[in-house]
DNA sequence: CTGTTAGCGCCTTCAA
DNA sequence: TTGAAGGCGCTAACAG
């Protein structure tokens, strides 16, 4: 590996040089320049990152720390996010923590010592007796910018989808269609996300005058199994539910084994809205009636948050907390309410 | 942020000493060693790596190369990768190429400036006058495992999946349920999977002394709307065939488009045979028969040859290439051949 | 416009 | 069992 004493020598000039023109910040005659860059490229040299950082402070990589990279949102929001840090040249160190807290923190503290410029940070849930991991993430030396999920209402930068708004469209949809025995499937996790898509669930019956049945509102942990046990439980009930709006992509899959394993059709038995848009719904049946979040501009924006932090530091953002709204797609997977085949109203 | 020199002081040793037991080497007395640890608990010093990593040249970081991660096969492949390094406390660096390969040059080099201990590579294809690329690959200072595709039969150490017996194995599956008119969607790129998995199309049929039609065989870009033109232009033959084989996932996609555009049903218009299996394939309709690729055991066993590299050499290897197989999962969406419907054999 | 030099934070001989 | 000191490769004053 060629270093910058050996395309200094070759081009015969001093390392200072050579470093002015790698990072070209000017200041060198046009000729000696010309002779460094042969050299660099006679010699095939690239700077070394690590030894740089010493001097410079900065690695050029940030971290995204995500819950799960086969739940096929958080490829997109990785995605999204990348296509916009790549502009700037840096990279990014992926760590999937299986909605541990634990392995989140130990991923957060393997950032911290490489030295990522900055992290993004979709969260596991948190686990209670661990509150003071909140603390330390709020004063760790690395700047943050979370995404999707948001652990408490504090004042950080963050880039969420509008969950309130998405529970809220998807349960008027169901109510519209004549639906009165709505049940949801979501996640307990002590998470903004879900907590918000119920709210916008209860927010519509209630708009609606619906009173709300505290044993259609299942909670669970955000797996296939979770989704199929719930499903179950709900398809069960003597006042069987008419609509189920699941708020979670794994738990819709779990749900619609259930509702194949109990010979219940999809949407002429029951209605099923689900979250999250990915390709292959609009294609295969049912087709899914979904509120789609705008995954991929939620990690466009938050990188752009970071990058804008990273420049001109956290007080230069207009606003710390970015919320895009959430679309519902409606496609075949929701009837109308027929009283002759369901549970009474 | 605290560092070495912080703790000898507060520990009252020299950066000597505190560096032996941060790196646990031994030789430290067990008092002073219990000094050591308190200070760094109560500076909350974590090792600086990337300074570390100017003495001990490993950055415990190793790159891995995708051509684009929301195809969910990808972050399968990545989760089982990750699943292995992070036992050796690596991280990855995750970079998505797009299928171009100029974008992929660019991601190596910054990879090897970044002093990446090692890479895992699923290819780009090659581009046409790009061939001396492939040489500086071979000369590259840090080890790559091949995954999934593989440039050129060289001697590299490279992880891929059984695709001729895939191939195979989903055309001999159409033959026995008796197609004789059995088309194959794939891709182009001058990489071994896509030509491997032709190659066992073209050998099943050639076994059961079918005639190849050349105007069944439809290659093109991995995407959608490819996809969705080739199935047009199957379907609109006056040949039309009564299966088609298709090998890529997003080229499934856009081949059930396609078919949903004529009005076509699968399995009873027209049988298809899919590649790589995911978990909503078995829950949503039709339910594809496909080539499942042990995605997961790919990338494990991927990251297990690299770490096998990095540890002992790459002259260590028992055997440098690894072919995982495949296997037919036969769900609904292939029927028997019905002359009455469809075109005649 | 160019060269010299002092670190950046850490590991690792070499001595003690 | 411990400490002192020399780099690792690079950037950024500071001189010239």
């Amino acid at each position: 590996m060629a270093k910058i004493i050996d395309v200094a020598k070759r081009a015969g000039v001093s390392i200072a040089t050579v470093s002015r023109v790698t990072n070209r910040q000017g200041n060198v005659k046009k000729s000696t320049e010309q002779k460094v860059l042969e050299a660099i490229k006679e010699l095939n040299y690239i700077p070394n990152f690590p030894a740089r950082y010493l001097k410079t402070k900065r690695t050029l990589t940030i971290g995204m720390v995500v819950p799960d990279i086969t739940n096929p949102f958080f490829p997109i929001v990785f995605r999204g996010a990348e296509s916009v840090v790549k502009q700037e040249d840096y990279t990014i160190i992926l760590c999937n923590t299986f909605e541990d807290e634990y392995e989140e923190m130990r991923y957060l503290s393997i950032l911290e010592a490489k030295k990522v410029d900055g992290i993004l940070l979709i969260k596991a849930p948190p686990r209670s007796g661990n509150e003071q991991y909140m603390q330390k993430l709020n004063n760790l030396p690395v700047p943050i910018v979370y995404v999707d999920r948001l652990p408490k209402l504090q004042d950080i930068p963050a880039v969420v989808a509008d969950n309130i708004g998405g529970g809220y469209a998807a349960t008027t949809h169901l109510i519209k269609l004549g639906h009165r025995n709505i049940a949801i499937i979501t996640v307990q996790y002590p998470l903004s996300v879900h907590r918000e898509r119920l709210q916008g669930y209860v927010k519509a019956l209630r708009e609606h005058n619906i009173p709300i049945n505290r044993f259609y509102i299942k909670q669970g942990a955000s797996t296939i199994e979770e989704g199929t046990s719930l499903g179950h439980s709900l398809i069960n009930m003597k006042d069987r539910p008419t609509a189920i709006f699941v708020t979670n992509y794994k738990m819709t899959i779990g749900l619609m084994r259930a509702l194949e394993m109990a010979g219940l059709q999809c949407p002429e038995d029951i209605s099923i809205v689900g979250y999250d848009d990915f390709e292959w719904e609009n294609v295969f049946h049912p087709r899914l009636t979904v509120v789609a979040q705008p995954a991929r501009q939620m990690g466009q924006t938050a990188a752009q948050l970071l990058i804008k932090i990273l420049r001109d530091g956290v007080d230069s953002l207009p606003n710390k907390r970015v919320i895009l709204s959430s679309e519902l797609k409606i496609r075949e997977s929701c009837g109308i309410y027929r009283q002759n085949k369901l549970g009474k109203p």
